[in-house]
RNA sequence: GGGCUAUUAGCUCAGUUGGUUAGAGCGCUUCCUUGACAUGGAAGAGGUCAGUGGUUCGAAUCCACUAUAGCCCACCA
């Protein structure tokens, strides 16, 4: 083997030869499935350390189940994700002085599926490089031919159950990229912005003059002066006392001269403002709320481009919307209806894209129902047939799916998934096909045409009468229903059949409402059962300082340079130590050493176990076995079966943990160092051998590229065999165990003896013994087997002489009392320190402490008779010894005192 | 405003149903390089578990309140 593990070769090698090999592939077959679905990135998307620890805990679950046995999949693909994608291409095409208006709704469409042709892979083999195990051959995209048909089929389905429907609704536009936005989509940031207070004078009051109040007016206090043509009412609060008296009274909307009435609404804050807000329902979403509840009219006076449009008034119209507010709090000024104006600080929201601020904006927009998808889909988690782990996240489940709103589903883009709803040409209105009543929903153009002909009777009607709805589907439309439609639903396929429904979905907390909750209720509603049995959901990962990673913030790290600087199972192992499910994981670039030093332990240990393979090869592991050779084999075994039962419970970190423990204590710390010096060293390297592979295999979901390579340099796997495909260590049979004598009590001798080992080198360190140093040591121990241990302990303890003497013995020597027994350090002819006598003494002292503490504890009545018997029985235990370290302590402080003494005489 | 979570060593975090003197990694201190590995080895220092009160024989752990931080939802015209 090579000094150094040469991590670029062995990735780029061991990932082509499992993808070339099928290792990655699944077909159905027998027995219950392992299945995940990838949450598929976005088409346009790099690699970012979310993905890296998304996909990192993914894998390792896939790998160790398919290790187990199972029958795996591991499902990618990517998402076509509709603003993002219409938004970069558009951004190439204004490079050339373009728009997507001048290429038309086709030809734009032809670029950015070459756009995606050619730069749409980018994601895909980024995260090859992470090692993922994923069914390439099954990859999926949410806007392929068969994604595509499951979206117009559910469309369609939900549309004749009457869960979907066009409806007038309040939403965020962005007057410049034309569309509807998400609430998500919506970025609400601070401004400093002012309060104008208007008068609306009261019907039948007198009219003053120009520049005087009212007689009787009421003052309403607006942010947004420019939408006041649109009011078509004023609001107080019901139980406000102060305007009681306006109830039912009815105003003059300045400017326009229009009565409005004076309603009175709980949505209205007394002590906010003036107290009396203006309502103008077709621009304000509560204001919307408020025009529903009391019957009110909707004036739209804005144009989709933020220009006013007639509605507005006649001076009004074609202005934008940032002059009209300028214009119109002139007038009112003018007018004398201005009383006066404010600062103040509050949010606006802005576009996520291009940063326009946005408008509420009154339009037709398809929506889905979703509180009768909801229920369902609250009962499969409420009846524990699904499951949030970590659990806490169900809580915040039901509060969302509790309090759902309906779903605005339709976007005004281009690249996405078109509404499959038809419409007879000409009976479009001005703002498009999308206002036409009469509409048909179909899955075809072919199909909506027959319905045409029937509902309007008549039967000369052709495809050219038609037009298709211009706009496309939200996005998240076509990933709800990712976990069957890649499946090949609606089609009844052996794969749908065998892997729906998967096992894990495993996703970061911020998309728990916008996919997880979604896809719950299309898996229950179109497929009659949940997506996943188990949702895991991790943290997010953070920059050093816990901000968000970003790269306009520039503290965001790379996972492809991480993997360049120090390869992909330290990336991925890094990771796993570090994250717990539980909260989000901080990062640095050094945290990432964690791993790269891990891989490089597993390969030089790889080259001592080669250095000291026998040509002829090792004997079977036989004859009485060593207390140390039993105990690596017993520690083995505990390792994988731990680490089985901590994977079943998604405790990934502690998974890491584990197996890191056990690799380097247990097998390089001591194992190894026992090894060297073995009575039998054949035995010795055979077992260590064993252990070695089961090591590997444990590590393989965690590193899978270095456990690969080794398993191949030690010879353990032969040309074309992978360590994928080896058994997932379950521990040794109870045959093996009791034919090699492992039992519990040779393990905890061990572990006793070690700790001996640890106490005679602290003994070392504390008194300044030069390590090359050769000293003669006496144990003080009635166990039996110790005797045996004399000689493995000389050479742990570099000891010239390791003497045992009875427990109790009671020698003026530096000891430490260990559960092996009192350990005793000769310091004859060697250096000595004074100082000691004052370390001592405080030693002394500690522990008094502690035997006091004890001794309390014990003169409690109400502790010994209600704590359990073995506790009290430890208590004394440790009570006892500690008197016998105070005791020996205090020996050994006179002996100091005397070695004081001589060195002053001198 | 409503909800959720966190607060443990200098830093990042574990701590399983309450039970001896609270752990790991990194960092720090001391010592050790012809030895598989200095990307290493040995030893060590460092914490009144955010605060207060309660339950209990016993609390980092359970309960209440307080403080601080973070996240989500709804957002004030």
């Amino acid at each position: 083997m090579d000094k150094h593990y040469d991590a670029k070769a062995a990735e780029a090698k061991w990932y082509s030869f499992w993808e070339e090999n099928g290792c990655f592939h699944d077909e159905p077959g027998e027995g219950a499935p392992y299945s995940v679905v990838i949450p598929p990135p976005n088409v346009t998307g790099i690699l970012h350390m979310g993905h890296a620890l998304n996909q990192t805990i993914q894998d390792i679950l896939v790998r160790w189940r398919r290790m187990q046995g199972k029958n795996t999949l591991w499902l990618p693909g990517t998402d076509h994700a509709g603003i993002a994608t219409q938004n970069v291409v558009e951004k190439a095409l204004k490079k050339e002085g373009k728009h997507r208006q001048d290429l038309g709704r086709e030809k734009f469409l032809e670029r950015v599926w070459q756009w995606k042709e050619q730069y749409g892979g980018t994601i895909v083999h980024q995260q090859r490089k992470l090692g993922n195990s994923t069914d390439w051959k099954r990859e999926r995209f949410t806007f392929d031919e068969g994604c595509s048909k499951a979206v117009v089929k559910v469309f369609r389905q939900l549309f004749d159950e009457g869960l979907v429907y066009k409806g007038n609704y309040i939403v965020n536009w962005c007057p410049r990229c034309g569309t509807a936005l998400a609430n998500d989509e919506v970025e609400h940031e601070p401004n400093h912005g002012h309060f104008w207070y208007v008068r609306y004078p009261v019907v039948g009051s007198e009219k003053g003059v120009k520049g005087e109040p009212y007689a009787d007016y009421v003052m309403v206090a607006t942010t947004r002066p420019e939408t006041l043509p649109g009011d078509t009412a004023v609001a107080v609060n019901p139980k406000d006392e102060r305007y009681a008296h306006l109830l039912g009274k009815r105003v003059i909307l300045p400017l326009t001269g229009r009565e409005i009435p004076v309603i009175a609404d709980d949505y209205v804050d007394r002590e906010f403002g003036t107290g009396i807000v203006k309502i103008t329902p077709a621009h304000d979403p509560n204001d919307f709320l408020v025009g529903k509840r009391h019957d009110l009219e909707q004036i739209n006076i804005m144009n989709g481009d933020g220009t006013m449009n007639e509605l507005a008034g006649e001076k009004y119209v074609g202005m934008g919307r940032f002059d009209c507010r300028k214009a119109i709090v002139a007038d009112l000024e003018e007018g004398g209806y201005l009383d006066h104006i404010e600062d103040i600080d509050n949010q606006v929201g802005h576009c996520y894209r291009c940063h326009e601020v946005v408008e509420s904006r009154l339009s037709k927009q398809w929506f889905v129902k979703m509180k009768p998808l909801a229920e369902p889909a609250i009962a499969a988690v409420k009846s524990g047939e699904v499951k949030f782990v970590p659990d806490r996240w169900s809580k915040i489940y039901f509060n969302w799916m509790e309090n759902i709103q309906d779903w605005c589903i339709s976007r005004q883009l281009w690249w996405g998934h078109r509404i499959p709803a038809y419409y007879i040409r000409g009976n479009a209105s001005e703002e498009g096909a999308a206002n036409s009543e009469q509409v048909f929903v179909a899955e075809s153009a072919e199909e909506a045409l027959e319905q045409a002909k029937k509902a309007t009777g008549n039967a000369a009607l052709t495809l050219a009468d038609l037009e298709q709805d211009p706009d496309v589907l939200d996005t998240w439309f076509s990933s709800w229903l990712w976990p069957f439609s890649t499946l090949g639903w609606p089609e009844k396929t052996k794969d749908l059949d065998y892997y729906y429904p998967t096992s894990d979905l495993v996703t970061a907390q911020d998309i728990i409402f916008f996919w997880v909750a979604r896809m719950m209720m299309a898996g229950i509603h179109f497929m009659g059962k949940a997506p996943f049995k188990n949702i895991v959901i991790h943290g997010i990962v953070r920059a050093a300082d816990g901000s968000k990673m970003s790269k306009s913030k520039g503290n965001s790290l790379d996972p492809l340079e991480l993997i360049e600087m120090y390869s992909a199972d330290a990336l991925r192992f890094s990771i796993a130590l570090i994250t717990s499910l539980d909260c989000d994981t901080k990062v640095n670039k050094e945290k990432f050493e964690i791993g790269r030093n891990f891989t490089t332990k597993i390969w030089n240990a790889a080259r001592f176990l080669e250095m000291n393979t026998p040509q002829e090869g090792f004997s079977p592991i036989a004859g009485p076995l060593t207390a140390d050779e039993k105990h690596i084999l017993l520690a083995t075994d505990k390792a994988c079966r731990k680490i089985s039962g901590i994977l079943e419970n998604y405790r990934i970190q502690d998974g890491a943990l584990a197996v890191y423990d056990f690799f380097w204590t247990q097998i390089c710390d001591w194992y190894v160092e026992y090894a060297k010096d073995a009575p039998d060293k054949n035995r010795a390297f055979a077992i260590l051998r064993d252990v070695f592979f089961k090591a590997l295999k444990l590590l393989h979901p965690y590193m899978p590229f270095v456990t690969e390579e080794v398993a191949h340099q030690l010879g353990y796997l032969k040309e074309g065999e992978s360590i994928m495909r080896e058994k997932f260590p379950e521990g040794y049979s109870e045959e093996e165990k009791a034919a090699w004598g492992l039992d519990e009590q040779v393990y905890d001798f061990v572990e006793k003896k070690r700790e001996a080992i640890t106490a005679l080198r602290a003994l070392r360190a504390e008194y300044k013994v030069a390590p090359a140093a050769f000293v003669n040591v006496t144990v003080a121990t009635d166990d039996a087997r110790a005797a045996a241990e004399a000689e493995s302990l000389k050479k742990a303890m570099r000891a010239e002489t390791v003497d045992f003497v009875p427990a109790g013995s009671d020698l003026a020597m530096p000891s430490k009392m260990t559960a092996f027994g009192t350990v005793y350090l000769s310091l004859e002819g060697l250096v000595d320190k004074a100082a000691e006598a004052k370390r001592i003494a405080g030693e002394i002292a500690k522990i008094t402490g502690f035997i006091k503490s004890s001794e309390a504890k014990l003169a409690n009545e109400n502790f010994v008779s209600h704590a359990p018997e073995a506790i009290v029985a430890e208590a004394k235990r440790k009570l006892q010894e500690n008197k016998e370290k105070v005791a020996q302590l205090e020996k050994l402080a006179k002996l100091f005192i005397c070695l004081r003494n001589c060195l002053y005489e001198k």
